[in-house]
RNA sequence: GCCUCCGUAGCUCAGUGGAUGAGAGCAGCGGGUUUCUACCCCGUCGGUCGCAGGUUCGAGUCCUGCCGGGGGCGCCA
């Protein structure tokens, strides 16, 4: 599959179901790996049968497989369902088994099973998060601003949801290729190198090291619309690009190298992981279309349509309702933007061996992407298990719900955006913490800062357009990005307060008496399930919704556990729970390409 | 016209085919606590999960058709 909903058939993590153990810590997954022989078992008809195991409500975990398998094997579901129950295979992480309702199983874990799963994972570097059962090799294309122009809000969603899925298929020990595919070619250089000229390079490189790019851009433009001598000047300057003329190479480099040096700033800003080195642009998959276009006639698929070399991938229609083609050679012979996107591929594939192509752009380019994948396969050039995937993404909306304008409607530039949440988050903080010195505000404004507009963004299912809104994404309380480093940062308080090394800590156990330490603890645990089910979909908001959770169900802990006034040992069983919680949230979030703050 | 995505509380959003309790935050109302940081907790108010069928032991979730909104649909990228 290759929608923008797709799963990967790939074992990515190797699934919480899967029969090689992963995602062990959560009691969730092991219950699921205990229970899945006695299901199979119980199947007089031989096939597999699914436990079916869900966390429960009305206890840890309810068992939701023996009404299918009922069905299947024409029995009575709660006589199987007892059948499972006294099988006795839950005996030693169980202090409570019912069958319910027409056939559920409600489990209620032993404390010692809880305690011991929390011993592990206390003493892992990873949390409990085995690395992926095989290395994939993944090639994650993100970003894409374009040389001399201006990045705002739209290029927000591209990297930092990009940026999350690098952290994230990083983590688990995949091989992950960053690619950022700039603008940095085509028609527009023309009157950019000439503009360059106009202004006097100098000139021209004091704007834009300053990040005028919108000026530069837009004095280019207007000149190529009110002159045809600049328009003359700006045609022969692409045809001079294109034949490799050495003076105009001199100068679109000079112009790239500005650009690239404004972008970097803004990632820098914005801590994302990018850099010079993830550079993939344009320009350099220009020498490759050649060669993927008599490939591409090679295989057949080309016909000439109007004048066009095109192909049509079965499934798309035009507004009359004939089969839409893929332009890859226009009337006037010149390659497009799917000749690119296939170079692309090819290259990706071959000479990069990637396993996993996934493209962060919006949901516009839907269609055209998965007529490339298509064409693609039809060529052989994407074979399973080898896929691309588009993840897309909706719109960033202002308040009037249409795309995010500034008061002049113009588009937002990115980094006074980022400026200006910075400064919303050190205001915050000067108002709730006046005793932090300025010094400290500062540096943690940036990371609330920059973290609200973040987690904003990548909280909300990002298939959908979402409505920017500053008070509700820098508010302490809620889902939101402060409210989840608030939650460390608590955690951190204690610590400093008592005067107790964190570290120091970690190998003292850990008892479950109240309510809230059980919920605090099956929450810890269950971080690889979150994990997993986040790349099953590409889809961080997952990975968002689980760090809230764990957030609140730390405050419910904050708030009826006392920590330091309790007495041995609960004390220190409290310590070590808090010094793991603040571990998995510092996790998470840097998987989500966000700081914990120490102190806010 | 065709394709595609979205539609869940007043607002912003979650919701793996599972239980005559569909959740969270904010806003509203009432109460409690004011302790390790600005918090948190409890109660309450709020819903024909766009509409109608279908599949299923079971549907907000899957299928079909409508309605409403966004996006895409030939030589720009």
């Amino acid at each position: 599959m290759t929608s923008d909903r797709g799963r990967v058939n790939v074992p990515l993590f190797g699934g919480v179901d899967g029969a090689d153990c992963r995602g062990m810590s959560d009691p969730i997954a092991t219950l699921s790996a205990l229970l899945a022989p006695v299901f199979t078992g119980l199947a007089d008809d031989g096939a597999e049968a699914d436990p079916t195991v869900r966390p429960s409500d009305r206890a840890d975990a309810q068992v939701n497989g023996a009404l299918p398998l009922a069905k299947r094997i024409g029995s009575n579901p709660r006589e199987l369902a007892q059948a499972v129950v006294d099988s006795g295979a839950l005996a030693d992480i169980a202090s409570d088994v019912e069958v319910a309702g027409p056939g559920f199983i409600n489990v209620t874990f032993s404390p010692a099973f809880l305690e011991a799963q929390l011993a592990e994972i206390a003493a892992d570097a990873r949390l409990g998060v085995p690395p992926a059962s095989e290395e994939l090799t993944v090639v994650i294309d993100y970003s894409a601003p374009n040389v001399a122009k201006e990045m705002h809000v739209g290029h927000l969603r591209s990297t930092v949801i990009g940026d999350a899925l690098v952290r994230m298929m990083s983590f688990l020990g995949h091989h992950v290729i960053r690619e950022n595919h700039i603008g940095d070619w085509g028609r527009p250089f023309g009157m950019l190198i000439e503009h360059l000229l106009d202004l006097g390079e100098d000139i021209a490189a004091e704007g834009l090291s300053q990040g005028d790019l919108d000026g530069f851009y837009k004095a280019a433009n207007a000149k190529f619309t009110d002159r045809e001598e600049f328009q003359e000047r700006a045609r022969e300057r692409v045809v001079l690009l294109q034949n490799g003329d050495e003076e105009t190479l001199v100068l679109w480099r000079r112009l790239v190298e500005l650009s690239n040096a404004y972008f970097d700033r803004v990632y820098r800003k914005l801590g994302v992981l990018l850099t010079d080195d993830d550079l993939a642009g344009e320009s350099r998959y220009q020498p490759l279309m050649e060669g993927a276009y008599e490939r591409l006639e090679g295989t057949g698929l080309l016909v000439e349509d109007d004048g066009a070399m095109v192909v049509f991938p079965p499934g798309f229609t035009n507004r009359e309702g004939d089969p839409l083609p893929l332009i890859f050679r226009s009337r006037t012979g010149a390659f497009m933007y799917a000749t690119s996107d296939l170079a692309c591929v090819i290259d990706r594939a071959e000479r990069l061996d990637a396993d996993l192509m996934l493209y962060v752009v919006g949901s516009p380019q839907a269609q055209h992407l998965q007529m490339v994948y298509d064409v693609c396969k039809m060529a052989g050039w994407l074979v399973e298990p080898r896929q691309a995937i588009h993840v897309g993404f909706g719109n960033v909306l202002g308040d009037d719900r249409k795309i995010m304008r500034s008061r002049a409607g113009k588009s937002v530039k990115l980094i006074e955006l980022l400026d200006e949440a910075i400064e919303r988050a050190g205001d915050a903080i000067a108002e709730k913490n006046p005793e932090m010195s300025p010094g400290d505000r500062a540096v943690v404004a940036e990371m609330v800062g920059i973290g609200a507009v973040k987690y904003a963004d990548l909280s909300t299912d990002r298939i959908k357009d979402y409505v920017f809104d500053w008070d509700r994404m820098l508010a302490f309380e809620g889902n939101t990005g402060p409210y989840l480093q608030y939650a460390h940062a608590r955690i951190c308080s204690i610590f400093r307060r008592a005067g107790i090394d964190r570290p120091s800590v970690r190998d003292s156990p850990i008892a479950l008496a109240e309510p809230q330490e059980r919920a605090l603890a099956m929450r810890l645990l269950a971080l690889p399930t979150a994990l997993d089910t986040t790349l099953d979909s590409y889809s961080p908001h997952k990975l968002c919704t689980y760090v809230y959770e764990l957030a609140v169900d730390f405050s419910a802990f904050y708030e009826n556990c006392p920590v330091l006034k309790a007495d041995e040992p609960t004390r220190s069983s409290r310590l070590a729970l808090a010094d793991l919680t603040a571990r998995v949230l510092a996790q998470a979030l840097d998987l989500l390409g966000i700081e914990a703050p120490e102190q806010m």
